[in-house]
RNA sequence: GGGCGAUUAGCUCAGUUGGUUAGAGCGCUCCCCUCACACGGGAGAGGUCCAAGGUUCAAGUCCUUGAUCGCCCACCA
């Protein structure tokens, strides 16, 4: 490492090279750090669709941060990475390559596509990969994992096996979500709503053998080809008598029965509906009850089947534009008015989806989920915000089953053969994979039909959907359903960090899924993890949802190249409070950035003075010792901003200890950031300045002792939240020579011994004073080059005594006191004067004529500002409620508040007296 | 139709068991390129904490109602 250090800090190649040491000298490796307890947490895989976006950044950040955290707190620690397959997501993004060259993945069969798919698999990953080390997130890559390796293929395999041999998993011909587009069966969640404007057409239905007509109201026309009733509440007055009797469907021509069910709604529409089972779920459910036909008028493309008669092979919203025409020409169409509606869209390709009748494979639900709510609810996985925890329990508790089989050709294939002869199903013989090609595929197939043992067996087409297999992520990716040691060692992971908007999606299919197959006995061994904490979401700066439609995407990697991962991280880390959603914009980066110059800056400052200290005759050695740290504050002539810069340590320590323990990451980034910049720069370095300048050598090894240490402390504080600055800079301290990584040092302790409130409270005092002699500066409009002359009366004079020192320095003040200007007796002509209950400081100005009027007004405002806070008080201390029922502690805080108040105002008075 | 969250300085937002003068970053005004840092230092201005009730000795914080905005869930044809 060179040791001249830039003045402005540039972060790129900085960043670049530890990433890539970090990376290749495997020192996040689970087994590295085997120390203390276990703490395990698995990467949310990222979807192989493209590359990283901000909000996997923020998820990333976060759980760098705790695990970075824990292992510097001696836990043993596993961060596992990997990526999902995304199975539709992937495939989606791939089709549409495809259909730049003309294409559809029929011309090129299942073979080929599957290739292609790979093929975008490896240079999709392969970029994530890159970009999740060039981020420098602290996870052991010797684990990598991908949801089609052939281990994880098999876990998948072994998991649906087992909840198919026990029921869980059947099959059966299902109302489901349909893509037209995608040509797949969609769960439930992946199906997104959208507000449109629609219209709800009247339809007059002839009453067979009749001239009457009952209206029926529907949303979707089109879909009257395959209805098979109509339907009316079973007490409305209107429809009672016709019910039982048929009606004729217009266009087919077909008598269907009038129902009565109590499903119908007599307030909407004209409180009649048409039934179509087919396509639509409450009139798939009416004719489960009613035993009615169930005709599917539609092609898996969406346009109108043979089954449509007239109509067969229009697309659906042409067939609908032209049923709506006919029925007008017929004059059967009563009449149409506009309808808010909310229609379904593919999650990811936002094609309007058409609910329809299909052979399915579904998982039930309700057993799996009874556990997952007990667990929550004995308090054995804590979900955190708590307000989560309500949500996630009234989904599980109203958790309907769910459809797994997705017609497409990505993803892991179901492993059930369909006889030929007889029909019957016969399961693969066990979970084992062959690996061809690199590419994991069951091999455990059946050689005859279980029912018939006949040997015309074809293996089922589909897919499982994507998330079955990121549901036992934490079990596939550590061994399962082998007994291996890292299933032993990691399982129950600590921790998952998740957005919640897959709270539903994955978490809880983990948590099911997890209870469900994971070995052990108790609860407690088989939850996936112990604490469940969701973070928000990013956004645009205007609150916006990041899409790629609307334009307002943020690469990160733009942002790292410009400003750096360390500032993102930070800006990140301070905008994530839970709960709320987080708008990120790049002014927030910025002041960030400035942040990690600041530290650099500090740092250099240190670096500067290394050959000075030299010159002094001390040597690297003795500053470098090893207990450097341990014995601070080390004693120097003026004690008092070492014991203070400790002493707020040890809070600060404990405080971002705190915050972290409870994910309060926002809070604990502000602790550190005010300290550093604050305590530290500001304050600490700019006392020290002077002492450093002069004094004897002891003193001068002391004072540089504690800089270094205090300033090694901030460094591992800071770790966590930025992990690149913090290593090249404490590889650069004298202390650190020889050692491998500050990450894997350990994480600094509250040192309570430190604590010293005396101290904190001296210098909060001459922190009163200082700021008390540079508003009268500023105000007067002082000439900042020149020192002026400043006497100051305090009841604390050994505060003074122990200061003033420093202060002629910080302040660019005379001595103080030399000129011995009594604050009381200063002329407005001459001075200004603060003061306060503890102190009277008046600053003379040699010469320069002070505005008199300006002074006045301020301290008028000053004392109106008083008189209404002194009668407030007075008037509550007057109470007697309020003396008898409130603590001593606050009536007593009160009094003496209040005589503060008082003095000052007293003196204000005087003063003003005085200007006049 | 249910549920959740938000509403605090010009802007973006903190403010965990109610307690004494409500904070930060950015922006704004004034002064300063002082030998770590102008991505800096110093001093300021700026808030009836959405509204109305209520509980309490005490409310930004707790309760009720309402308004505005956002999100989630739901079998509103």
């Amino acid at each position: 490492m060179p040791r001249e250090v830039p003045k402005a800090y540039e972060p790129q190649e900085i960043e670049r090279y530890w990433a890539q040491a970090w990376f290749e000298e495997k020192i996040y490796r689970g087994e590295a750090t085997a120390r203390g307890d276990t703490f395990s947490i698995v990467l949310p895989p990222p979807n192989v669709t493209g590359s990283i976006h901000i909000g996997h950044m923020l998820e990333h950040t976060q759980i760098d941060i705790i695990v970075r955290w824990r292992r510097m707190r001696g836990n043993k620690t596993l961060w596992l990475p990997g990526m999902d397959h995304a199975g539709i997501a992937t495939q989606v993004v791939v089709e549409r390559q495809l259909a730049k060259e003309g294409l559809r993945r029929e011309q090129i069969g299942r073979e080929e596509f599957e290739r292609r798919v790979w093929q975008w698999k490896a240079e999709s990953g392969g970029k994530i990969k890159k970009q999740m080390i060039r981020l420098g997130v602290s996870c052991d890559w010797t684990r990598e994992k991908f949801t089609l390796d052939p281990p994880l293929y098999r876990a998948v395999m072994e998991a649906f096996l087992r909840l198919y041999r026990e029921g869980l998993i059947y099959r059966g011909r299902y109302m489901v979500n349909w893509c037209p587009r995608c040509q797949t069966a969609l769960s439930d969640l992946e199906t997104i709503h959208e507000a449109r404007e629609g219209k709800l057409w009247h339809i007059r239905y002839p009453i067979a053998g009749s001239k009457e007509f009952i209206v029926v109201a529907t949303t979707r026309p089109e879909t009257m080809l395959g209805d098979t009733a109509v339907a009316v509440h079973p007490e409305d007055e209107r429809y009672r008598q016709l019910i039982g009797k048929m009606a004729v469907l217009p266009l087919m021509n077909r008598e269907i029965p009038i129902i009565g069910d109590d499903l119908v709604d007599r307030e909407f529409g004209t409180g009649a509906v048409k039934v179509t089972p087919a396509h639509d779920p409450n009139d798939f459910a009416m004719g489960r009850r009613h035993n009615l036909a169930e005709i599917d008028i539609m092609t898996p493309d969406g346009h109108i089947s043979a089954a449509g008669g007239a109509y067969a092979g229009m697309g659906r919203f042409a067939a609908r534009e032209k049923i709506v025409e006919d029925l007008k020409a017929q004059g059967l169409l009563e009449g149409t008015t506009n309808h808010a509606m909310s229609v379904g869209l593919c999650d990811r390709c936002k094609t309007i989806i058409e609910p329809r009748l299909s052979l399915q494979w579904f998982c039930k639900m309700k057993p799996l989920a009874a556990p997952g709510i007990q667990a929550v609810e004995d308090g054995l996985l804590s979900i955190v915000p708590d307000n989560q925890k309500k949500i996630f329990l009234d989904w599980l508790t109203n958790i309907r089953d769910w459809c797994i089989s997705r017609q497409l050709w990505w993803g892991h294939r179901i492993p059930i053969w369909h006889c030929g002869d007889c029909g019957e199903m016969t399961p693969a013989t066990d979970s084992r994979v062959a690996v061809v090609d690199g590419r994991a595929q069951i091999a455990g197939v059946p050689d005859k039909c279980e029912k018939c043992d006949s040997g015309k067996l074809t293996q089922d087409p589909d897919v499982l959907d994507t998330w079955f297999s990121s549901g036992i992520w934490p079990l596939s990716t550590l061994g399962w359903p082998d007994n291996t040691e890292d299933l032993r060692t990691f399982y129950p992971t600590s921790l998952l960090i998740s957005g919640y908007d897959i709270l539903f999606f994955w978490d809880a299919r983990m948590i099911m899924l997890g209870l469900h197959l994971a070995p052990g006995t108790k609860i407690e061994e088989r939850i996936p993890f112990r604490q469940l904490y969701l973070h928000a979401l990013v956004r645009d700066p205007h609150g916006m949802k990041m899409s790629k439609t609307r334009g307002n995407v943020v690469d990160p990697l733009e942002i790292i190249e410009k400003h750096g991962t360390d500032a993102l991280r930070f800006a990140l880390t301070v905008m994530a409070a839970p709960g709320t959603d987080i708008a990120l914009s790049e002014e927030r980066i910025l002041s960030y950035r400035a942040f990690a110059n600041k530290i650099w800056n500090a740092a250099r400052f240190l670096f500067f003075n290394l050959e000075k200290i030299e010159t002094l005759g001390v040597t690297l050695e003795e500053l470098a010792a090893q207990e450097i740290r341990a014995n601070a504050p080390y004693a120097t002539r003026d004690a008092l901003p070492h014991q203070w810069i400790f002493s707020r340590l040890a809070e600060v320590t404990r405080q971002i200890n705190e915050a972290l323990e409870n994910f309060r990451f926002h809070e604990a980034a502000h602790v550190i950031y005010h300290f550093f910049w604050g305590d530290f720069c500001d304050w600490y370095i700019e006392w020290l300045k002077p002492q450093l300048a002069s004094g004897n050598r002891e003193d001068t090894i002391a004072t540089w002792r504690n800089l270094f240490a205090a300033f090694e402390y901030a460094l591992l504080l800071l770790h966590p939240f930025m992990p690149f600055i913090t290593e090249e800079l404490w590889n650069r301290l004298p202390q650190a020579a020889g050692a491998k990584s500050i990450s894997l040092q350990p994480f600094p302790k509250a040192h309570t011994g430190w604590l010293n409130s005396e101290a904190e409270h001296r210098v909060a005092l001459v922190q009163e004073i200082v700021v008390a002699a540079r508003n009268i500066r500023a105000e007067a409009k002082l000439d900042a080059k020149k020192k002026v002359a400043a006497d100051l009366a305090s009841d604390n004079s050994e505060v003074l005594n122990r200061t003033s020192e420093n202060l002629d320095v910080i302040l660019r003040l005379g001595s103080l006191s030399a000129l011995n200007v009594q604050p009381g007796k200063l002329k407005s002509r001459e001075g200004a004067v603060r003061s306060t209950s503890q102190f009277d400081l008046g600053i003379k100005f040699e010469g320069e004529l002070v505005d008199a009027g300006a002074e006045a007004a301020k301290l008028k405002k000053e004392k109106e500002r008083l008189e209404k806070d002194v009668a407030s008080k007075k008037q509550r201390l007057a109470d007697d409620t309020f003396r008898n029922r409130a603590p001593a502690e606050i009536v007593r805080g009160l009094e003496a508040t209040l005589a503060d108040r008082q003095l000052e105002y007293q003196k204000i008075v005087e003063r003003l007296a005085q200007l006049e």
